[in-house]
DNA sequence: GGGAAGATGTTCT
DNA sequence: GAACATCTTCCCT
């Protein structure tokens, strides 16, 4: 615990409609300890998921690997997919209502000569954070991180930012999935060259 | 530079 | 046994 309080969230933030704090979110910091290490992050591309989704993990009720997201916001749910990656999601909206947003990319501010060790295959630093399993591996993200309170915490949290007067929000449907395609609920930082490259960005 | 397909393990039906 | 909120490699232009 270092400086005070500094500009981390309240949990009030993300109990709020999950499309509203996705949105939000863009231009603030995701910081992660490792010991002596602290990498930090710019989140510049978030995808809003809800349980009436049926993209959402959540969509066909409580399991075990979800339960994460029925419980109460500002928390992480981390979970495993294609057999390879990790997805570092954060929690939203009141206990019950399973709501959570995708992380989807970040553009590397601090300790990016760590990233670049974790991530062998990154050549520039557009590739060290842009799409949800890089992050997580560049951040060292795992299970393990998954349930940790993203408000308290300070192994791994958040912090206020704002968008620079020159960035517009921009928003499109999602990327990866097969069902609900037609619903805009991804948000990114338009012409940031550090936003996924999942689909035109028009 | 860009599109297509393979890799690989956890979870759910 | 099938699906999966993805990344990387390979091959083509």
């Amino acid at each position: 615990m270092s400086r005070a309080s500094e500009k981390r969230f309240d949990r009030s933030f993300f109990e709020r409609e999950v499309t509203q704090v996705a949105k939000e979110l863009l231009g603030s910091y995701l910081h992660r300890r490792l010991g002596e290490v602290e990498f930090i992050g710019r989140i510049v591309e978030t995808e809003a998921y809800h349980q009436s989704d049926p993209a959402s993990h959540s969509f066909r009720g409580m399991t075990e690997r979800n339960k994460i997201m029925f419980g109460e916001a500002g928390f992480a749910y981390v979970y495993f997919t294609y057999g390879m990656h990790y997805c570092a999601n954060v929690v939203c909206g009141f206990p019950g209502s399973a709501e959570a947003i995708l992380l989807r990319a970040l553009e590397p501010v601090k300790g990016l000569g760590e990233m670049y060790e974790r991530r062998e295959k990154a050549k520039k630093d557009t590739d060290l954070l842009s799409g949800p399993g890089k992050l997580c591996q560049a951040f060292a993200i795992g299970k393990e991180q998954n349930g940790i309170d993203l408000i308290t915490s300070d192994e791994l949290f958040l912090t206020r930012g704002k968008l620079r007067t020159d960035e517009k929000i921009k928003i499109t449907s999602r990327v990866g999935i097969t069902v609900a395609v037609e619903k805009e609920w991804r948000f990114f930082i338009k012409d940031n060259p550090f936003v996924s490259k999942g689909k035109p960005s028009g």
